[in-house]
RNA sequence: GUGCUAGUAGCUUAGUUGGUUAAAGUCUUUGCCUGAUAAGCAAAGGAGCGGAGGUUCGAGUCCUUCCUAGCACACCA
């Protein structure tokens, strides 16, 4: 054990991180802060998996730091919290980017490399940035076990999803749907909800909208009068044109009201009578239109600067119910029930916001159209391809089928969309355009999208009633950037639907931090929850571990290695497969290597045929699983669930989560995924609290992009500020929940203000505790045998505790972090330490001075822990700087103590009162002087404190002697008779007088406001008013008034709430010498530290001066030569070059300094 | 478009159940103190609380509406 205090040259905290570090990893200590709560209470943490193909960020680092902080706090508190890391390591992006980089797309992977080569190359490229990650997290100071990781490419994580999945296929919640959903052409895969919100999907475009006209078909009747059936359309809006080849109904709204409209088209100028909601007539028929009231003005010939228009019928959506029409392009029929298409139906999604009222409906590409055409019974645009299956008019990668090839305007094998194509292709097409348009348009300038072209074909044709550019926001894939298609496709189901109140009813027990989080956005969301799409057709990912007959009557959902083997026997039994590929499996052997030897990827498993009970052969269905899957899983998945570990998850020892904390924009899946599947298999949450943290922004609140170039690098910014400071700031500067504007000058304030101060409040002790040798050995000096000062700051102190517990426990980072910051700025540094200096550096080892350092030391060492949690490098080198002199916890570091406990007996509120009274007092004094422009310096002889009540005159008396000194007073005169000095202030009390006479205010406040001091005094003697006002009776009693003394004639005063100081500013020649005195020994002070002499060195004196000054000298000697330490004062002439030239009392003063 | 969150001095934030003159820090200017000194104290400057209405004796706090930002949601034709 050392005596001496470490000292340093100055606080750098980017090198205590260095050296901390060090000793952490030399002593193990993140182990140890584990293994020593072994036999505690878990806190149970379950980690997020990052993915490690991209470089951390600086919000990685804010995510880490708020689950780092609970995690150490809870330690502290005696709990034993385990944290094991993971990577996430499955899905689009990785596959991606191996695709980019393999110069490959999605056609290439079997043909061009085979899938296992593929999966090798995702296998590897996955982990690439995993040492960043790795030195990320070591350098920030976050504690994760990274040696013994959750992967999610790992056989036995695979496993234990196949378990998951398998338990709900069991509980009959898995189907196979036909449903449209969101598919990215370009990726080549359908995308989830989860992925069309990511940030940025929804993208403004501008697309050629088109309302078309839907001629009534020949023979049908109208429920209007007096209609010409040869003429009548229905007017129907489309953003996407290209669905209209797709078109097999149009759907009305039953309530919705319809009119019949005569009018002219604008671009044929036919006369036509159009069928659309009424209340958006006038919007159909704008600019060009004009309304008519009567059939006289009804004519039109082209040419005529508006067309005139008038409503001639009207009905309900009900009438136009199983009315045909007319196939707008008969490219195709649909294969099955053709008889049945193109008629009108009902639907209640239908509104009359846009559009017409009327909707196109292609039950091919839009979900709710496949919803009513079902119900209408009307089929889809579906045609039999070359194998006799049906398919849509557009295939997999986008384009339109051949059988839609149109003489003039191409359309067969084109992308429906333009911003499909790619290079040249656009130019390529052009040039066909050209050609095939030539008769239409003479000079075509640029690329018609499909779009484009069937509507410039509806416009010749007499069908499009209005086209138009229209901006929206349309749903694009994350990844690719390219604008998806609502498609039907083959997928697996969970059927969360179904389940929706029970999620809510258990997430009704999860404690969210914000509230607003889980109450508004995640509880919104889970009421509305649709069915979990499953599937995903790609190559690098989870397979979907179910197999099935051809004929798809029998089927086999696996749940383990160890049934595939069984299963995969079976088959090499039945003569199905040669050999088992799962031979060399040890069932029941839970060991690395018998895992490494089985792939359960897609390359592996779809080697495997299955046999089922009847002897029919089982494939596995092709898809993969969602990768959200993945990450849901691993509460259980991480622990080999429940072939391993299985006491942790029954006998809920390692779940559900105490704690998960995630970044608010990422992490919605996975607080979702996580909530559906522990609700579905185990009835259960997964996670009891859960924190969302906002996202970190640049200083100007903009988004932090690569791009834009304004992302802070997170391993520059550890190295420039240090972990514990950047740390410190994003948690104070901004609850976790809401955005942090990053600011760098933020973290310099943080370090010069916060660990600035603390580092000199600890230098201060440090250097006067190892001059005086205090270890801490000698008995705790009891609290009422401690002065004021020191009984004061131990009850700020255990204030502090408590209430940092409190927000810690609450969830409550920034609480906790500003309350140790005010502690430590103001309480501890700029009044405690401030006033007590002088305890420190003067006199004897007393039981005084002793006192001093055990408070300021537990002071010290509290913090340290405290502020652990939030800036575990610093707080750690500070908290073994204090025990390695002193012993007196047993651990090595500061992660290894305990919480401190609140010591109610340390508290006494009123003391804390009394030094709000000193504290407040002298201030005022302070501004007083500053106002008069008297040094503190210069002694003073009195000030004056109007006593407002017994309380307040017996705490200022307790704690003059701090104003005093603080102030440099000479005495305190408490005037508890001010009648005739004081000047008196009344205001009317409003929050007591509100309640009371609310409408008489206004009137009490202006009578009030008129009263004189004789008028106060009465209240004051009456205990009250009574009176009238405005014909009501008013009583007040004198609780009802606020009295403040306000000035005293002929004194400076200050007034502060309800207190008033008056200063006397009149010197005697006593005061006057004491000054200089002051003056003098202030400026030796500095010539002492100047000419590099030790704190402890005695001198000589020596003066050359004037009369004033010598007089002032001698009769302070004494009080001289104590403050600078000074065996003798002589005066005689000096050379003033060599020595100390002072300028006082209007003549110049030599001092010589001579160390003895 | 809908929902959630936020909008308070140049900047970063605090403002409890509505109660008199809106609070800190930072910043700028000025003065002071100091054997903790890249700190500290004091004074001055700077907002009327995103805008507009309303409820109330009284609104930064409650209500309505609009605007801005971020996030989430959306099948929107």
């Amino acid at each position: 054990m050392s005596q001496k205090y470490p000292e340093y040259k100055g606080l750098n905290l980017p090198n205590v991180a260095e050296r901390v570090l060090k000793n952490w990893e030399e002593n193990r200590i993140f182990q140890k802060s584990i293994d020593t709560r072994e036999g505690n209470p878990p806190f149970i943490f379950t980690e997020g998996p990052p993915s490690a193909n991209g470089m951390p960020g600086i919000h990685h680092a804010m995510a880490r730091s708020i689950k780092d902080i609970f995690c150490r706090y809870k330690t502290l508190k005696g709990y034993q919290v385990k944290r094991k890391a993971g990577w996430d390591t499955h899905g689009l992006p990785v596959e991606l980017k191996v695709e980019k980089e393999l110069g490959i797309t999605k056609e290439d992977i079997g043909t061009k490399i085979s899938i296992e080569d593929y999966n090798k190359a995702c296998r590897e490229s996955v982990m690439r940035y995993t040492d960043e990650w790795n030195k990320l997290t070591e350098k920030m100071g976050y504690w994760v076990n990274m040696d013994d990781p959750y992967i999610t490419y790992e056989s036995k994580y695979m496993e234990s999803v196949w378990w998951l999945l398998g338990q709900i296929y069991n509980k009959d919640l898995m189907y196979k749907g036909y449903t449209i959903q969101p598919y990215s052409p370009k990726a080549g895969t359908g995308l989830s909800s989860h992925e069309i919100n990511q940030p940025g999907a929804y993208q403004d475009v501008k697309d050629t909208t088109c309302v078309a006209q839907f001629k009534l078909k020949a023979g049908e009747q109208v429920p209007f009068e007096n209609a010409n059936l040869d003429l009548v359309h229905f007017l129907a809006w489309t953003t996407t044109p290209w669905t209209l080849p797709s078109n097999t109904a149009l759907t009305v709204g039953p309530k919705i009201d319809y009119v019949l409209v005569k009018s002219w088209n604008q671009y044929t100028h036919e006369p036509i009578e159009v069928i659309l909601a009424k209340n958006l007539v006038a919007k159909q028929f704008a600019k060009k239109y004009k309304v008519v009231e009567s059939a006289d003005e009804l004519v039109y010939t082209k040419g005529d600067k508006k067309i005139p228009y008038q409503v001639i019928g009207e009905c309900k959506g009900t009438d136009l119910e199983g009315i045909k029409y007319e196939q707008l392009l008969d490219y195709c029929q649909p294969y099955e029930d053709a008889d049945k298409a193109f008629v009108v139906i009902p639907g209640d999604f239908v509104t009359t916001e846009d559009g017409t009222g009327i909707v196109h409906t292609a039950p091919t590409f839009g979900a709710d159209d496949a919803m009513v055409a079902k119900a209408a019974g009307v089929p889809p645009m579906l045609i039999l391809d070359e194998n006799e299956t049906p398919v849509p008019l557009v295939d997999l990668q986008g384009r339109f089928r051949k059988e839609l090839n149109d003489p003039t305007f191409g359309l067969g094998g084109e992308y429906v969309k333009a911003e499909y194509l790619e290079g040249d292709e656009a130019e390529e097409e052009l040039t066909i355009q050209r050609e095939k348009l030539k008769d239409i348009i003479a000079d075509l300038k640029a690329y018609m999208s499909v779009d484009d072209r069937i509507t410039l074909k509806l416009k010749i044709e007499n069908k499009a009633f209005k086209i138009e550019k229209y901006e929206h926001s349309y749903p694009h894939c994350w990844r690719t950037d390219k604008p998806i298609l609502y498609y039907p496709l083959d997928s697996w189901f969970i059927k969360v639907a179904e389940n929706r109140e029970r999620l809510v009813e258990l997430n009704n027990t999860i404690n969210w931090q914000p509230k607003s989080t889980g109450e508004g956005r995640f509880g919104e969301w889970l009421k509305n929850a649709n069915d979990w799409n499953l599937s995903r057709s790609r190559y690098w990912g989870i397979p979907i571990p179910i197999w099935t007959s051809e004929d798809g009557t029998e089927q086999i959902c696996i749940s383990s290695v160890e049934e595939l083997k069984a299963e995969a026997q079976k088959a090499v039994d039945a003569g199905i497969m040669d050999a088992n590929p799962l031979a060399g499996f040890e069932v029941g052997n839970m060991s690395q290597e018998n895992y490494d030897q089985v792939d359960l990827h897609k390359n592996y498993v779809d080697q495997i045929t299955l046999v089922s009970p009847t002897g029919k052969p089982m494939t596995r269905e092709a898809d993969l699983i969602d990768v959200w899957f993945d990450s849901g899983s691993v509460p259980y998945a991480q622990h080999h669930y429940p072939f391993e570990n299985k006491e942790l998850i029954d006998d809920r020892k390692g779940f559900p989560s105490d704690f998960i904390a995630e970044g608010v924009d990422q992490t919605r899946g996975w607080f979702y995924t996580q909530h559906v599947i522990a609700a579905l298999v185990f009835d259960s949450v997964a996670y009891k609290n859960v924190m969302s943290n906002g996202l970190v922004l640049d200083k100007f609140g903009k988004k932090m992009s690569k791009r834009l170039g304004n992302a802070v690098e997170p391993f520059g910014n550890l190295a420039t500020y240090g972990a514990d400071a950047t740390r410190w700031y994003m948690v104070t500067n901004a609850q976790p929940w809401d955005n942090l504007k990053f600011n760098e000058d933020g973290i310099t304030e943080v370090q010069r203000k916060f660990f600035g101060t603390l580092y000199n409040t600890y230098s201060f002790f440090g250097l006067y505790a190892s001059i005086d040798n205090f270890t801490y050995s000698e008995d705790e000096i009891a609290i009422n045998e401690r002065p004021e000062i020191d009984r004061w700051i131990l009850s700020k102190l255990n204030t502090l505790i408590g209430a940092v517990d409190g927000s810690f426990e609450a969830f409550e980072p920034t609480k906790a972090g500003r309350l140790i910051q005010a502690f430590v700025n103001d309480e501890l540094s700029n009044w405690y330490v401030r006033l007590c200096r002088r305890r420190f550096w003067k006199g004897d080892y007393t039981t005084d001075k002793i006192s001093a350092y055990q408070t300021l030391y537990r002071c010290l060492e509290t913090v340290a822990i405290l502020s652990s949690p939030i800036a575990p490098f610093y707080t750690d080198e500070l908290f073994q700087d204090l025990n390695s002199v002193t012993g007196r916890h047993q651990v090595e570091s500061v992660h290894l103590a305990d919480f401190p406990k609140v010591n109610e007996a340390e508290i006494d509120l009123d003391l804390e009162e009394k030094m709000g009274i000193a504290q407040k007092v002298s201030s005022m004094v302070l501004s007083l002087r500053q106002g008069a422009k008297l040094k503190v310096r210069q002694p003073l002889q009195k000030i004056m404190v109007p006593i407002l009540d017994g309380d307040f005159a017996r705490r200022l008396e307790d704690v003059k002697h701090i104003v005093l000194s603080e102030t440099n007073i000479k005495e305190i005169d408490m005037l508890e008779d001010t009648e005739g000095i004081l000047v008196k202030k009344i205001k009317p009390n409003f929050k007591t007088i509100g309640p009371k006479y609310g409408k008489q205010m206004k009137a009490i406040a202006a009578m009030v406001g008129q009263w004189t001091s004789a008028d106060i005094s009465s209240v004051e003697a009456n205990n009250g008013w009574k009176g009238e006002l405005n014909g009501e009776a008013i009583e007040l009693e004198l609780t009802d008034f606020d009295i403040v003394t306000d000035d005293i004639p002929g004194w400076l005063v200050a007034s502060e709430g309800r207190m008033t100081v008056a200063l006397d500013i009149t010197l005697n020649d006593e005061l006057k010498s004491e000054g200089i005195a002051r003056e003098l020994v202030s400026r030796i002070q500095n010539y002492r530290k100047d000419s590099g002499l030790e704190v402890m060195d005695r001198i000589q004196l020596t003066f050359d001066t004037n009369e004033v000054v010598k007089s002032a000298i001698e009769t302070n000697q004494e009080y001289i030569k104590a403050e600078v330490l000074a065996e003798g004062i002589v005066f005689e002439n000096l050379e003033a070059s060599n020595h100390l030239l002072a300028d006082l009392e209007e003549g110049n003063t030599v001092i010589g300094l001579a160390k003895v």
